[in-house]
DNA sequence: ACATTTGCCTAATGGCTTTAGGCAAATTAG
DNA sequence: CTAATTTGCCTAAAGCCATTAGGCAAATGT
């Protein structure tokens, strides 16, 4: 079982690259043994099952585009904010599809608890103060937001945008000017 | 290998089926096989491998998906038009979630072209028609709803709000307002 | 009646996951 | 320095899954 050695460690950081080369779905005890140079069964010191290889590789991939976030957002606010926020995200998602795709990965309440999950949202929600929003606009804004990048980001990674025109990157300047507008110009409520 | 008889419907419908029940994911040859009544081997005189079986299911969803959306949309302009669409899109994922994570399945290209895919930005263009906007605009608007359309139910089904309130659908009534708001506002190019 | 097609089966191969039990090198303690 | 412990890996083995090949009986069409 998991000895929780510092072997442990680079078990799973080497699961994150072999995600970014093969695939998060295809990262598999079998395949990062291989790419490893080590028997399937040794990787089961490191790691509880399969299931916990992934959550681990989630878990990191959320820490690392929480940093990458983080430093974006540093010294920014309004739609300066937004839109560095934005492209950090997106551009993770470009450099690191296999990490990326891990951070989607559907972690059980536990590890959602224990994720950098909280810190995405805390994120979101400094942007927002940025704009003159009340606590319940906020929060429907974060959803909001969340909806529009992953959302975004994940249908073009699934290739959704690359056979028409305009290029992406256009549409998402285009989208990210007006949801600044969108939270500039929020609606009173119905 | 296929022999395309009409039994082979009968167990694209059932791998349909056994998603909502089991998840998409989890649907492969074996557990399809074993709901039926069947030997897994059975299975390939219908369907030419486990990852052909997925894609038929993916694209069974995508039609059904499209009818909803079609027939929610039938009669329906403007604001209506949308929340029609949109509710239709948020509640076949609630109703068939196995099918609804089927509907995002990244198809080839080939199956791509052959799916109900264009339905779907072809009823999005329907409704843009609603709102002035031109051409273009049209098609960064059609990329951010079906962003925000599958990146929110995607948010949902991954229990993203069900943790903290207010409840989804408060949010969800909200955005679709504030959606309708932009998209009769959209701000000039920057 | 005969030929074909359909739907299913058994048998077999090879890969992946996971558990159990061990062994040698590195680390830590006395 | 030496002994105990921990770490990291290994072999062996069971069980499940995907996939291919070859065959058989019932339904269907001629």
């Amino acid at each position: 079982m998991a000895k929780a050695g510092p072997a442990a460690e680079r078990v799973v950081r080497a699961g994150a690259e072999l995600a970014d080369e093969i695939g998060f779905e295809q990262v598999t005890p079998s395949a990062l043994a291989r790419q490893l140079g080590v028997r399937t069964a040794s990787l089961y010191s490191h790691v509880k099952n399969a299931h916990d290889l992934k959550t681990k590789i989630a878990l990191l991939a959320l820490e690392e585009l929480a940093d990458q976030a983080s430093a974006a957002l540093a010294g920014r606010a309004g739609k300066d904010a937004l839109m560095a926020f934005a492209d950090a995200y997106r551009d993770y998602a470009v450099q690191h599809p296999g990490r990326f795709a891990a951070a989607q990965f559907r972690l059980d309440a536990e590890a959602a608890a224990a994720s950098a999950g909280v810190r995405h949202s805390q994120m979101m929600r400094a942007i927002l103060r940025g704009y003159d929003l009340d606590e319940l606009q906020q929060t429907h804004a974060v959803r909001l937001l969340g909806s529009v990048f992953s959302g975004y980001v994940g249908l073009e990674a699934a290739g959704g945008f690359s056979h028409s025109s305009p290029a992406s990157q256009e549409s998402w300047t285009e989208i990210l000017g007006a949801l600044d507008s969108l939270l500039r110009n929020w609606p009173a409520a119905a």
